[in-house]
DNA sequence: GCCAACGTTGGC
DNA sequence: GCCAACGTTGGC
């Protein structure tokens, strides 16, 4: 059993758009970061707790829990020549990108980038360091613990 | 919209 | 395999 947190734009999907999805569920497409790639083809496993992150908007920070729904497959934005995630490289017997499909488990109200940064036992999660990018980070099982039962009140 | 940090690309 | 240039991310 692992934790993750995974960002996502609301503009894009938020944890709204992911509620009225057939299954409250998605397909974690568009991630062209290999490392992010290989935490979900190689490390994730379904029933995996997700925190559902509120990237690039207004009040970022997290806006549900989720979990892994499947094992990773190839992402099929990457065959759509219309799709902005078109990667000419890839092919069907080399697929480069995956991804797993990620199902809501409740949406809650938000706990804030702000807020999380006043913990500090939370000091040393990977999207709170400077400079970080990553858009699919592990989280320690005692951040996720500290975080679903002290931040979330829903 | 700014900009710092980081990842990727490609010439050499 | 180095590294400069470029593109992207994402908080502020």
């Amino acid at each position: 059993m692992h934790y993750w947190l995974m960002k996502s734009e609301p503009a894009d999907v938020s944890i709204d758009d992911l509620a009225t999805f057939p299954g409250q569920s998605v397909a974690w497409y568009g991630v062209r970061n290999y490392q992010a790639r290989n935490f979900m083809r190689d490390q994730m496993e379904i029933g995996d707790g997700v925190l559902f992150y509120h990237s690039n908007c207004k009040i970022p920070g997290i806006a549900g829990i989720a979990r892994v729904a499947t094992h990773a497959y190839p992402d099929a934005t990457q065959f759509d020549l219309k799709s902005k995630y078109f990667d000419a490289k890839a092919s069907g017997e080399q697929p480069r990108w995956f991804n797993v499909d990620v199902q809501l488990v409740k949406k809650i109200s938000l706990v804030s980038l702000a807020e999380m940064r006043l913990h500090p036992e939370l000091a040393r999660m990977r999207t709170l360091q400077a400079g970080n990018r990553l858009s699919i980070t592990p989280l320690a099982p005692d951040e996720w613990h500290y975080i679903t039962t002290q931040l979330i009140r829903d």
